[in-house]
DNA sequence: ATGAAAGCGCTAACAT
DNA sequence: ATGTTAGCGCTTTCAT
């Protein structure tokens, strides 16, 4: 396999001619440039980019740790990120957790071992040591999906906390008293545990008594959102709003009424979270609360891509979010 | 930062011990590996790989190339990759193409500068230069998604004709003449190309006439699905029964029936492709070609590592589809 | 079981 | 504009 000494030799040329063809082409004559390019053409030369990385110290490659891409929620900012990081040179290393702390870890120390230039992270939770580690081994990151004004994390997010408060607000406000929640699992999701604690301090302001049968907790998939609005459904005295905490679970909740001939949103009403393409898409469409992931992604990338060019520091961002009313909610009936 | 040379000197041993307690620490002396790891454990010691690469010549990573991920359809095999390869002890970077073949082989030059181990690639219709480059580097690749019998690529996947002729066929069945076709772009995708090409002779073959107000080739989003349904619903004489080349198109489709006021199946049958999740929560239920994504993308990688590894070379190998009955197409009526 | 030392293929001063 | 050369941090062969 050629390397750029061979290229060099064929070229008659130094190697340092070379690597300036290949990152700082200007600086050679171009009667030179063409010569290499053409050799290194013919060869179908691809430089060692991990021996120029060690070299140069860095590698142009940053480092991206999601719970899941099963799923069109993180898939929206991860292409985001993909799209923003491309266009700048940088590639993106992916890394899915699972939801599991520990998968987490052990996929934080593959990035920094591969020397990626910054980090990006989903949700805030996480053991000390891993942001030591990363720390230590300077290597600059940014939090998203999870706002953490408390904590001293760079953060580009907007406020799970405010965004399913007014899913829960807008239940209330018309004028319904029984509502249920559907969300993700709160021990291993930061952002789910917000969005539970914003509907129950919700209802607890408005003197609405904290139903746990009106609560479940499940996994990111449409049949488990489906399962568990069947149980609500099955209650002696069910909820006449749920609010899903994500679209997936809701479209899974929808089909559930439709099992049960209860139509939404005359017989229950369900709002959503995400604002996912699929919510346009529903029948009934989707009441949600429009997240903006794209835009997210698209922020989290620039930001820490000028923090790698040491431009700046990553200054915490809160992202606004936006009720979106659709068909799937509807007046409580007397 | 730390480095094994600063460690080393720490524990009062040479690198070349250190680095036998990352890579093979059971060579090292019990008591000897316990002080280097206690050591790197305090500095938060992690080693370089870039450098280990450079000095090993295996990365340890491979690359993945996919038109997109903002649609569960790829999501789903790439999850499966990544796990594969995880567990085996590789990264996965992941290239997204947005369908560009000038993308897309900018993503392969740059994966193979990182010094990517394999790669695997989504359909099989690229540039010849592509796969010279790619073979000039000693790189082993496995092609997903599509079947390549008549090339030498290795392959692993499903037969996209075969499948897409089990749905054609399955309207023919129901007694329908006036079938519409909604599918992916098949200049920039040959899996759509050979699903319309495999509807388009399956029509041909049983007499039907192919009328090209029928056809409608868009982007992988509901929308355009839903637009692409209501345009033929709008025709003078509509189809009875339409293909949907993939699942995301068929929602948006079914959304465009009952805009307008059109009953599935009763007054018309919707077929889709992928089997995704959200075809048991649409409604109704949505009848379409199971393809087997995890399958397909946890035995490319697998096969892929073997051949890294040098066990084996990379068979091709051809996954079945199947025909899920839902709820989505009935009998033609009379 | 451990150490010494020669690279791996490139970059980036510094020199010319 | 181009060349010389000393590393980058690790692995690995060969000694001991």
């Amino acid at each position: 396999m050629t390397t750029i000494k061979g290229v060099a030799k064929i070229a008659g040329v130094s190697t340092a001619t070379v690597s300036r063809v290949i990152n700082e082409p200007n600086k050679v004559r171009s009667e030179t440039r063409d010569r290499v390019i053409s050799i290194m053409r013919a060869h179908h030369f691809v430089a060692d980019g991990l021996a120029g990385s060690l070299a140069s110290q860095r590698s142009r490659t940053i480092g991206l740790i999601i719970p899941t891409i099963a799923n069109s929620i993180y898939a929206l900012s991860t292409q985001a990120i993909q799209r923003a990081s491309q266009a700048a040179g940088y590639t993106v290393l992916v890394g899915i957790s699972d939801f599991s702390a520990k998968v987490e870890e052990a996929l934080i120390h593959r990035l920094i071992e591969r020397r990626v230039d910054g980090l990006i992270l989903t949700g805030a939770d996480r053991n000390e040591e891993i942001y030591r580690k990363i720390a230590h081994n300077n290597v600059p990151f940014v939090v998203t999906w999870q706002l953490t004004r408390s904590r001293e994390q760079p953060t580009i997010s907007f406020d799970n906390y405010q965004a399913a408060r007014t899913a829960t607000e807008h239940l209330i406000s018309l004028g319904h008293g029984r509502i249920g929640l559907i969300c993700g699992r709160t021990e291993v999701n930061d952002r789910a545990f917000e969005r539970r604690r914003a509907y129950e301090e919700c209802l607890d302001r408005h003197g609405i008594n904290i139903e746990p049968d009106y609560i479940h907790e499940c996994e990111f998939e449409m049949f488990e959102g489906r399962t568990a609005m069947s149980r609500m459904i099955a209650l002696e005295s069910p909820p006449t709003a749920v609010f899903c905490a994500n679209d997936i679970q809701a479209v899974g909740a929808i089909a559930a009424c439709h099992d049960a001939n209860l139509r939404v949103p005359n017989d229950i009403s369900i709002i959503g979270f995400d604002d996912l393409p699929i919510a346009q898409c529903t029948i009934p469409p989707l009441t949600t609360v429009r997240v903006p992931a794209n835009e997210m992604g698209n922020r989290a990338a620039v930001a820490l891509i000028a923090a790698i060019r040491g431009k700046s520091g990553i200054k915490t961002l809160e992202l606004p979010t936006e009720l979106i009313l659709r068909n799937s909610t509807a007046r409580l009936k007397q």
